[in-house]
DNA sequence: TGCAATCACCGACAATCGTCGGTATGTATG
DNA sequence: CATACATACCGACGATTGTCGGTGATTGCA
């Protein structure tokens, strides 16, 4: 329904990117550097390019505040995911959230209280929908 | 576990690719283009290059039989699978794999007969981890 | 026998991605 | 003031992806 239908599907990396904006609400390229710098080796231009690409296609947009871009995104993130999760459906296992649901609990091993928080879940996302 | 350790992951139109050659079991390259050429328009050469690359890579590999190549996956379709949520839980959902169901049930809105056949997939999953 | 279809092979293209270096400018600190 | 630092800007690279055209060999059929 919103206009992320329009942009164009996000990597691996530009999900990194885009999960610092959105935990951190606003943000700018130092600190998005300086957090994933902690996990992988990079040099800022690194992160200062993608930015800008992802400003360009639409995913962020941008404030000025003295000789710094404050950046923020333009999509809510829980849309965004839950679109992701779809699109993984439909092409990872063809259509059946079920699918989807089994290799999550295969590969998981749940614990017992894990296992109720789901159920309530569950009865959450059925209530109102009989 | 298996090598698919080394390999590169698969982007979404491999990945509808991988999807004809395990459910088929094996194929040729004509089969996986006539299957899906009746989604999206696209000529032969398209999916012989594909599927090149993906035996390169290490998804594939082919048998000769006459003058025809046929391909079968040399990564089971459900580990490969189970592989990718893995991957879509650490990078989308930052490792939380409630994050992930939540999204799911979310987008679904799910039928009181789905719920239930969930339920029954949890049970299973649960049972011997208490 | 000749034509049409099917196949693998080779090469090519534009677009994107992740990576980075260099430059210029502005700010802060000694 | 001079030096260091942070910032944005520009340009570049090698690799990969999805797309396709052309060619030549083989096969099946009229």
């Amino acid at each position: 329904m919103a206009d992320s239908d329009q942009l164009p599907p996000l990597s691996e990396a530009q999900f990194e990117i885009m999960s610092v904006v959105w935990s951190r609400g606003e943000t700018t390229v130092g600190e998005i550097w300086a957090e994933l710098s902690q996990r992988r080796r990079m040099v800022r231009n690194t992160i200062q390019t993608m930015v800008v690409r992802l400003e360009e296609k639409g995913w962020l947009r941008h404030r000025v505040e003295g000789n710094t871009f404050h950046y923020t995104a333009t999509q809510p993130a829980q849309e965004v995911r839950r679109r992701v999760v779809r699109r993984m459906v439909d092409t990872v296992f063809e259509g059946s959230t079920e699918g989807l649901l089994l290799a999550l609990l295969e590969e998981q091993n749940l614990s017992a209280e894990e296992a109720e928080r789901i159920r309530g879940l569950i009865d959450q996302a059925t209530r109102g929908t009989p």
